[in-house]
Parts: structure tokens; sequence; C-alpha cells
RNA sequence: GCCGAGGUGGCGGAAUGGUAGACGCAGGGGACUUAAAAUCCCUCGAUCGCAAGGUCAUGCGGGUUCGAAUCCCGCCCUCGGCACCA
């Protein structure tokens, strides 16, 4: 646009990215058909996290995500692999729900409106989606597997049905999730939340636990999201130690504790007001306070009750357990800081090295006792506040000066040998709750029958499909709005032929994404989940690219599954991304984006504005990729110029020059080849736009004429990430076929350039003379410059000299290459 | 409280033991233009200096080292995750 107007040879975004978005479309580039995917020579499976195709369509955030992973996959394709680029939408779920009941419209009829907008948008970044293998969760062709996958974890023992306790909205009727509440009301009508216990089927991901932290120590992943696993599948090592009940043998109480050797200082026992063994043994006295205090834990929401600040409350059982240790009476308590859930459900108390029960103590007057010193002071003083660090064991009879880590040990084992304690390990991760009270998901496909219990649906009667209901809402009677549909849970039991009624709870949406992986390259087929042939040729994933707002949850439980569907001898291997890399957060302008903020980026005016290219390339500048950045519109203007020169420098064609590359921009070429190449494969995107961005400079420096062998090469580095322009100027340097396409030569290698480091290798290097690590002098100089050349040269120089005046040298160190520093006093 | 990441010009950010501030934005000056936009060229951490050059500077305080944004110790702050897990 040098004229204010626009002449026919200008760089018109939009236009480009039109016309190469249809073509691609038209001729199928990026879609493999049936037989190609079963022959492609080297598969490569680039996964990216597929969206909920919400109705405010495509976010910022979403195309940060998929920029980033389509630049990688676009890369290996420059490189000549076969790149398997996958998107689908994972819409079932409470969002969607919640959202279609807001605005008055069902979801079976919101949600292909969204996929359709999602559709159109998702083309318009220029990803190179293969559009023929794409999945929608909520298709029953997609969800009869999903129902499979049920029931082959049903079959093998991995999901049970069990009460459990769930906060209950009693004013929108409905089942929340604890992100869902907000200090203990409802987020959507402040309604105080209830608990309530409920039937649910669970699937026995605790049965995995090590498994799952083991693995961890051999996959490629970011480092945060390993560490993020650890600490949800939470083991800890400790001692199951058994607590005989005075007056109730031979009853006794489990307790898991990581501190056995402190079990002299145990004063007391605490029981979750759940615990089985509180009614029998409260005694008569106490039974009326202890009632109340269980029904008083009930009503409380799960929210509030975990919350580690609340006062401890608690009431005294009247039973007395005895301490195998000590062997004195020490009451038993319930409190509802002890959690059913966790552990045995029950406690031993250790005031003096703990500080929940230091808390619990001062507040019902209980006995603290020091039993741990402080190393550097064997002191058995009174404890003002808990100690729980290590130390040598005090009142601790025999054990007494014996260091934390024998005294684990030494403790466990004498109580073992008694028959109170074994070694235990303990996680924190809890089974998976898969029912969800509500409408939009896949049924569970169970059936209840009077006269032969809980039966399967056969497989071959999948899908379970979900009937249109008009009124979908759920209510307060606890179960799902499809037990009001009695024409659909009236059934027949496939085995006795009796009547009998189907499950009607649905499953919750991260069983929906724990699989779809393994869905894609199967998508077309109607027969079974995932055809094995092709299950082995495409997976495991090769790169998987996503937030690490799932880092636990679906990330952990795609894990479990594939690892029970290689188990049960479906798939041969057992961890589904053999590398995953998070990406970061965007903010706008130093904020987090929230629409309570009014501050989010919506892509689409900024796509018409600017154009794909421009925008997917100033997502990838702004910051670095996994650690995200920030987001401003001035920002935009500095990508678009580095294109609109990159055009002006091709074109028009027949002016570039022929003949060999000058030095200079040969030398940089290859470094910049390079350069790129590493960012790319580390996803340092941000450098390596400015590596492009600087040899460019380096090839219009000094308004010089242009060979087509200097400019060629950049036009195929900036292809992924500005996959029209590069396709356009490739197309227009004399190429027929797509600058993706493999390389005319016939090879299986792409249009990705080499890099040769010998034309990389620099001629002149600047050498820097410093004096007590202060740069005085520098120079240029061939490479290879030896020390003794370096050290004649470094005294005469001037400002070397200045530096010297008065000062004794002591020494001098020689860094080839880089430095002389003098050391001087 | 615990785990993880981070704190560098006016701004987004480079540099992970060896020239601090690559690349880009914004700002200043200039060319072209009737003018504006666009484009191009120069300049651009602070401070002292006519200049050569000096001094200061990577959250704060110490340390290691010939040399520290980078490594170690102790603080402060920001962001993300987990949180009564025994």
């Amino acid at each position: 646009m040098t004229n204010g107007r626009r002449d026919a040879d200008d760089y018109d975004a939009i236009a480009i990215e039109n016309r190469w978005q249809t073509r691609w479309d038209d001729e199928g580039t990026n879609r493999f058909t049936e037989s190609a995917l079963r022959t492609a020579k080297r598969p490569f499976y680039n996964l990216m996290m597929f969206p909920y195709p919400s109705a405010e369509g495509l976010h910022v955030g979403n195309m940060y995500a998929f920029t980033g992973a389509d630049i990688y996959g676009r890369w290996k394709r420059l490189l000549g692999e076969d790149v398997f680029e996958p998107i689908g939408f994972d819409a079932f779920g409470i969002h969607s729900e919640n959202f279609a009941m807001k605005v008055g419209v069902h979801p079976m009829e919101l949600i292909p409106r969204n996929i359709a907008n999602f559709t159109r948008q998702l083309k318009r970044i220029g990803a190179m989606y293969d559009w023929d293998h794409t999945v929608d969760t909520t298709a029953p062709e997609y969800y009869k597997w999903t129902q499979w996958i049920f029931l082959q974890l049903y079959k093998a023992g991995l999901a049970e049905k069990k009460e459990a306790a769930v906060n209950w909205c009693p004013s929108c009727m409905t089942v929340l999730s604890n992100e869902q509440v907000i200090s203990g009301e409802c987020e959507r009508c402040g309604s105080k939340v209830e608990q309530r216990l409920l039937s649910q089927w669970f699937f026995r991901i605790t049965k995995y636990a090590q498994r799952l932290l083991d693995n961890l120590e051999w996959i490629d992943w970011s480092d945060s999201t390993i560490k993020a696993q650890e600490n949800w599948i939470g083991r800890s090592e400790g001692a199951e130690l058994r607590f005989p009940v005075v007056g109730h043998e031979p009853l006794l109480v489990p307790v898991f504790t990581t501190r056995p050797d402190t079990v002299f200082g145990a004063t007391f026992l605490v029981l979750a007001p759940e615990h089985v063994a509180v009614a029998s043994i409260a005694s008569d006295a106490q039974r009326a306070e202890v009632e109340a205090y269980r029904e008083r834990a009930a009503s409380l929401d799960l929210v509030t009750r975990k919350k580690a600040d609340k006062e401890k409350t608690g009431v005294f059982t009247g039973a007395y357990a005895c301490n195998p240790a000590t062997g004195e009476n020490i009451p038993v308590w319930i409190a509802d800081y002890v959690l059913m859930e966790y552990g045995t459900g029950a406690i031993m108390a250790v005031p003096g090295h703990d500080e929940r029960d230091f808390e619990f103590a001062k507040q019902y007057d209980l006995e603290i006792r020091r039993v741990v010193a402080g190393d550097a002071d064997v002191d058995v003083s009174p404890l003002e506040e808990a100690y729980t660090g290590p130390g040598r064991l005090v009142n601790s009879q025999k054990f007494d000066g014996m260091n934390t880590v024998d005294g684990i040990r030494s403790v466990t084992a004498l109580l073992a040998q008694q028959g109170f304690a074994d070694a235990r390990v303990n996680y924190r991760l809890h089974d998976w709750c898969i029912s969800r009270q509500r409408y939009w998901g896949p049924p569970i496909p169970i059936l209840y029958c009077d006269r032969c219990g809980t039966v399967p649906v056969p497989e071959t009667d999948l899908p379970v499909e979900l009937p249109f209901v008009e009124s979908y809402k759920p209510d307060e009677s606890g179960v799902s709005p499809l037990a009001r549909v009695e024409s659909w849970y009236r059934t027949t039991c496939p085995q006795c032929g009796g009547e009998a009624k189907r499950e009607t709870d649905v499953s919750d949406t991260f069983l929906d994404s724990a699989w779809y992986f393994l869905r894609y390259p199967s998508a077309n087929n109607g027969d079974m989940a995932f055809d094995p042939e092709l299950t082995k040729k495409w997976l495991p994933v090769n790169m998987y690219i996503g937030g690490e707002e799932h880092a636990v949850l679906h990330l952990l439980y795609s894990r479990f599954i594939t690892m029970v569907l290689k188990d049960l001898g479906h798939i041969e291997f057992e961890e589904p991304y053999t590398t995953f890399r998070k990406h970061g957060l965007l903010i706008k302008e130093g904020a987090k984006m929230s629409k309570s903020r009014g501050n989010v980026v919506i892509p689409d005016a900024y796509l018409e504005k600017w154009g794909a290219d421009t925008f997917r390339m100033y997502l990838m500048f702004l910051g670095p990729y996994q650690e995200g950045g920030d987001f401003r519109d001035q920002g935009l203007i500095g990508p678009y110029g580095f294109l609109n020169r990159l055009w002006e420098t091709v074109l028009p064609v027949e002016e570039l020059g022929g003949g060999a590359p000058d030095a200079g921009v040969e030398r940089k070429l290859h470094q910049t080849i390079r350069k790129v190449t590493e960012d790319i494969a580390a996803l340092r995107y941000n450098t390596a736009v400015a590596a492009m961005m600087e040899y460019l400079n380096t090839v219009r420096a000094g308004n010089r004429s242009v060979v087509r062998s200097e400019i060629e090469p950049l036009v195929v580095l900036v292809a992924p990430f500005a996959p029209h322009i590069a396709e356009e100027l490739w197309e227009r340097l004399g190429y027929t076929k797509s600058i993706f396409a493999p390389a005319e030569d016939g090879s299986d290698a792409g249009n990705w350039p080499a890099f040769d480091d010998e034309k990389a290798r620099v001629n002149t290097i600047e050498f820097v003379i410093s004096v007590n690590g202060k740069p005085r002098a520098r120079m240029n100089v061939a490479p290879g410059i030896t020390e003794t050349h370096a050290k004649d040269v470094g005294l005469e120089d001037v400002n070397v000299q200045r530096a010297l005046e008065g000062k004794t040298i002591r020494k001098m160190i020689f860094i080839a290459d880089k430095l002389l520093n003098i050391v001087v006093s």
C-alpha cells in the first residue's frame, strides 16, 4: 500500500487467505483418505485439546492453543512427515446444558448450531485440520463407544455403584461440583448448598494410582504438569495402626499415619462423624450429643466442611481405646476435620506433633505430650505449638533417642509383631465418580431388573440413545430428569425378559474426552471404537499440546482409561501421549481476561482486520509459548509489517536476482535456519519469529538488490506461522504444488531448508577485553584468536591501559572466542 | 500453609556463568507529500560529559566466582494449581 490505493500486487491478506482456505478445502490438502491413513509412511499424530463449542464462539485462548499446536504440525509436515491433525467437539456436559437453559434453547438444537459456528471459525484460522476425521461427543455414533468403554470397565470389575456425598443446591435442584460451590453457596443462585448421599457409579482409578505415578518418571511431559499429577495422586508412606476399643473387644479401630514413631504421643483418637464404628461405641450418656453432631456434620456442605481455617469442633463418644504402644486408655472423639474418604476415616491424634490435633486438643483441653525433640536441643519442655519437624524420640520408652527415620521403622516393626500395625501406602487420589444426575450426557448403559439385579446393556444394543426430552431441567428429586421419562426407562431385561428399569444418570463429560484421541483415526468406523491396525499405526499420540487447566482431570483420566484398555487387551500401549507440552496463559494488557472485566479478546474482528497470518504470528511472538503472554492491540502491527516487507521483497519475482547469495547474507541465512529449526522443535516460537525478522532485516539492509536464493528459504521458514502468504508466495515463485506437499524431488523430504554448519560459521567475532569483569574494549577478530595474541592486542588498547593505570595485574582469564579478563588490584 | 512458575527499559519480551536489553511496540528527529496516511532512514535504559569516555542499573539483603539477570542462602511481591489428606 504505497500510494494510498491498493495495487493489484499489494499484500491483501484477506483475499489471499480466502483463496487458500477454499483451495485446501476443495483439494482436501489436509485430509487423509481412509487408505492414505493406512499407508502413511512416516505417521505423526499431532493432537490438540478439542474445544467445548460454546455459544460465544472461539475464544482467543483456544486460538492461542490451536495455533501453537498447528505450527508444530505444519513444521513436521514441512519436514516430510505424514501429519495427522484432527479436531472435534467436546459438546456434552453441564456447561452446555446450563447455557441452553439460560437462553431457553434445547441443547439438541443449540449444540449443532454452535458446532457449525466453531467449524467456520476453525477453518478461518488456517489450521491444517483433517475435516474428514472429526468427532462430536454428542453424536450417538460416538457415545455408543463411550458406553462400550463403560461396559468394558464394568465387566472388568472397575466400575461399581456406591453411596457418596455430593453437593446439592436446593434451589437449582441439582448436584454441583466442588468448583461450583463458592464459600458454601451455589455459584449461580447463591443458595446455601447442602450435602446429600446419593448412590453413584465410580471407576476404580485408585487401583491404578501407583502405576499412574510410576509412569510419570518416563513419559515426556512438561515438568509442571508431571508435578501437578504427582501432587494430585498424593502418595504417602506410613502405617496402619490398630487401636482396640475398651469394652468392645475384639473391635479394632484402624488409623493411617505417616508418623508411627509418634504413637507414644497419641493421647486420643478421632473418628470421622460418618465412621461406621461410631454408633456401636458411643456411650449411652454421650449418644444424644454424638447423634446431634453427626446430623450437623451431614448437613454441612462439603466445601465449607473441608475449609482448613474453620474452627475445629467435635464431641467425645464416651468410649476409650487402648494405645497399643503405651497401654494407656485414651478417649475416642468424633470431629468433622477427619475425613471419611481419606485413609481409614479415623486418626490417632498426636497433638504435640500435628497442627490440627494440637488445635483440637487446645479447644477441648486434651493432653498434649511431647515425644519428639528437635535434633539441636534435646528438649523435653512442654510445647507451645505443634512440632512437626524431624528429631529424636523422647517419652517413648525404649525408643528414646532414636531419630525420626529409624523410629518410624522400629515402632512399626514392634507393633506389627504384636499384630497392631502394618506398613501401608495411602493415596490422596479418590475413585472417579462418573454419575451425573443431569440430562446432557451419554446414559450409563446399565439396567436394573428385580430378578437379575444390575444388568449391563448388551453391547449389541448400544447405543443407549439419549431421548429428546422437552423439559430436561433437573429437579429436587436427586435423580436425573431422565427418571421422569417412563417410556424411556421402562424396558425389558435382556437376561430374563422380565421388566427392567434403565439407569437414569448420565456419565461425566470427562469420560467422553478420556478416549477421543483413540477415535479420530477410526472416526468413520461404525463397527468398532477403534480399528486395531490404524491404532497401531498412529498411536500413541506423538505430540499433545494443551492448557494446564487439565493437568489433573482430563490428562489423568485419559491415562487411566488407556491403561485399562491395554490391560483388557484392546490396545498395546499404556500411555496415551508420548509427549505433552503445556502452553501458557494469555492475559490482556496485564490483566486476566474475563467476561466481567469485559476484556476478553474475540478473534473474529482481528482476523478480519489483520488476517489470520498476522494474528497467528503475533500470538506466537508476544511471549514464550509455554509461559503465555500479554495481548496488546498495538503489537499486531509488528508482525503485519514483517509480512508486508516479506511480500515486497519476494515480489515481483521477475525482479529477483539470480545467482549466488551474498556471503554475509548466506551466513546469516544458515544461522537463521538453524535457530528457527531448533526453536520450533522446542516450542520457542517467539524467538523463532524474532530470528526471521532479523534475517529479513539483514536481507533488506541498505536497500540492496535481493537474489532469489536468499529469500526463498525464508518463505518456507515462515510457512508454519503464516501458511497462507507462504502458499501464495511459493506459487508465485513458480511451484505448482503446495509448499506443504512433499518436495518435488520425489524423496520423502519436505520443503524445509537444511542448514549447513559450515556456511553458518562466522568469520569475525567481537572479542572483549575486560578489566575486573568490566568490558573496556571490543575488537573484531577472526575466530580462533590465540591467548598470546589476545593479550598482546588487549594490553595495547588505550582504554584498557587507562583502566590498568596504577594497578598490578594479578592474572588473566582467557575464554576462547569470547573474552580476556584482566584481574588487577 | 504446600507445590509450581516468575519479578529485566515507557511497554511485550531477549540473554540460563562471559558484551544486559535481541526482536517488536510506543516515543523523538528526518526524507517523500499541497497535506495526511502509508513507506523509508536515523535515534531511543538512567545519569555526567563538547567528545573520548565514565558512573549507575536485571524485586530486596547477603554469599560463591576472575566474572552473576543467570548459581547458593535469607526475605518481599505477583501469577497459576492444590489445600483440615493425618
